[in-house]
DNA sequence: AAATAGAAAGACAGCGCTGTCATTTTGGGG
DNA sequence: CCCCAAAATGACAGCGCTGTCTTTCTATTT
């Protein structure tokens, strides 16, 4: 009473204690099917006398699996570190899971700039048995270490921003979704006339949110006019240049919506410089929601890609383990701040 | 040859492929004496050929520990989240010494303000079979949480920044030494008249700052005067009225020193508004590089806590595995930055 | 060349659990 | 009351490694 025993209860211990065989034991503690109540009992009692818990290693070894998730990015130390933010979220998301499922978050960043990241990844990954791995963006877009975790046959979840899909398992968030529902913001605050900014062509994610942008116009029976479209290249600068154009018109917008932060704080930087006070005269959006957004004035109404909530449903998916494909959707979370407000009467 | 066999080699493959026991190829393994360098040379053919990797499951039940290093710090999900930038440099440190020593990292954020965190943290810890812990600040001063660590037997170390040594391990920061190495970086650049701004008294790492701060004068040989030195209460605005007391002196000061950065902001704040332009007529510096401390202008010089190698220290403790009591101190590294420079002449 | 200490290598029993398969028990139907 | 399928339980062999103890070599020494 009081002081601990200094080993451990084994499943031998409480098999005995119990007066049933370690097997039956193992059945309770597994949650297997074809146990009497009253045994199922019995043997709960006794866990619960000898503070029964399993030890992982052992079961490890014979299930030749681990109950360790193993979470791979991008290794910050390799650049610079603001992408701290990036990668604490994830954790969380990731974490939050394991911890509802009994597993445990082993962190891999990885550079992969350096040779031989794929076959050290597969060494950690084989090594440790890992029971799963979620690759994190920009990594989970390199085939070159996708192909090597593949090799490995461990299931694997790719948080792809991009969602391309191929036949396996991937969580994505839908870029086009989140700005048609930026779009509903406006709309719902009276603007009727809004501009965008659009960006760089060449990355996919970024022309999604045009597609996005129309189709939110579209469903709040908004007509797109070519004039208030002017195109960006995903700088600050570029969307200054924008801004001025656009707030040129004659038939000015009340509102613009930009491919993402840097650009829309372009817009508000020209926006102030012409004299218009924000959001009254003018309201603006983003997208990333970057670190900027928040330090700029106003704070920039943006989408924040929902990291936590996609590496959370990553490791679920990995756990559930629906074998084959699959791929999922989870939707954006739209950053509400003070770039954005009524559209002026 | 090019196509792997799908079951990995194990010890006996090897042993049998190099005729000798398994116990030898462990011996090979682990590095252990006794092998003439003939079988060494056998064996480690055979390794290679084979590709064999030693199994970590079945490493950890014979061994009966784990090859896991677990990180336990405050959970920022409890609060808000900017301290992503701490946690991120613990786990680089923390990983940048388990990576040298073949050991993977357990994250474990733990909010101590739930009931029951003890107990969990001690689940976590025994049915992982935690080769070692390190517990990360505020946590490594909560007494609860050390003593149910230190309950569970494993070998921990706390990373405090208030250095109470204890009979245990620890690696700590030395306030006192990095102030006076403040006041060597102002000497050097010709300061003289140098003014301070103290803290909370009740704070201990900063009452050592004040001494760190006498000391550092005492070796530059500059007299120490005690119209210089004013008290503040940690906040912005105590750093503004001190500035004011300070300022008005009729030998001003040419350099401030203060006990924090959040009333060193204040002090930069204050100046300016007397006209000041710094830091040509006055120095200014801080301590503990708040995120702030680089958003204001000019640029903050101060002190940031080593994080990462104090974690890198303290998985290394862990493994290297001297028992008993150890502390070590690391100092803390000088951010020489803007608001900093040679002494008006 | 015999004796012997010490180095090198091997045998083997676990570590604590799970999977497979064999065995016993149970609850109905005939 | 007996028989039998289905449910419940148990026996036992691994999982791949390490620790302990034993045995077999080497290289000296005398």
């Amino acid at each position: 009473m009081g002081q601990q025993t200094i080993t451990r209860a084994t499943i031998f211990d409480v098999a005995q204690r119990a007066s049933v065989s370690i097997k039956t034991v193992s059945r309770v503690v597994n949650r297997e099917p074809n146990v009497r109540e009253k045994t199922r009992a019995k043997v709960e009692q006794a866990i619960a006398e000898l503070q029964y818990r399993p030890d992982s290693s052992a079961r490890n070894l014979a299930r030749q699996k681990s109950h360790l998730i193993g979470l791979v990015y991008d290794d910050p130390a390799a650049y610079e570190l603001p992408s701290s933010g990036y990668i604490i979220r994830l954790q969380q998301g990731a974490l939050r899971a394991c911890r509802a499922s009994m597993h445990e978050l082993l962190i891999h960043p990885c550079n992969f700039r350096e040779r031989g990241v794929g076959a050290a990844l597969k060494s950690v990954i084989e090594d440790a048995r890992l029971a799963g791995i979620v690759l994190a963006p920009p990594l989970s877009n390199m085939m070159r270490l996708v192909r090597a975790v593949q090799e490995t046959g461990t299931p694997f979840v790719r948080i792809s921003p991009g969602q391309k899909i191929r036949n396996h398992m991937c969580v994505a968030t839908n870029d086009a979704q989140a700005t048609a529902e930026i779009v509903d913001h406006l709309a719902s605050l009276g603007h009727k006339k809004i501009g965008f900014v659009t960006g760089d062509e060449t990355h996919a994610a970024v022309t999604n949110r045009f597609e996005g942008f129309q189709m939110g116009l579209d469903r709040n029976g908004l007509r797109l006019s070519a004039k208030r479209i002017v195109s960006g290249n995903n700088s600050f600068a570029s969307g200054e240049q924008a801004a001025a154009k656009l707030l040129a018109l004659a038939d000015r917008p009340t509102a613009i919506v930009c491919a993402n932060d840097d650009m829309a704080a372009g817009v508000v930087r020209q926006a102030k410089k012409l004299g218009l006070s924000l959001p009254d005269e003018l309201s603006v959006t983003g997208f990333d929601d970057v670190v900027l957004a928040r330090q700029i004035l106003p704070t920039l109404t943006t989408v924040r890609q929902p990291l936590s909530r996609m590496a959370e449903r990553a490791v679920e998916m990995l756990l559930k383990g629906k074998r084959g494909s699959q791929h999922e959707i989870v939707s954006a979370e739209l950053q509400l701040r003070d770039s954005t407000g009524p559209a002026p009467s």
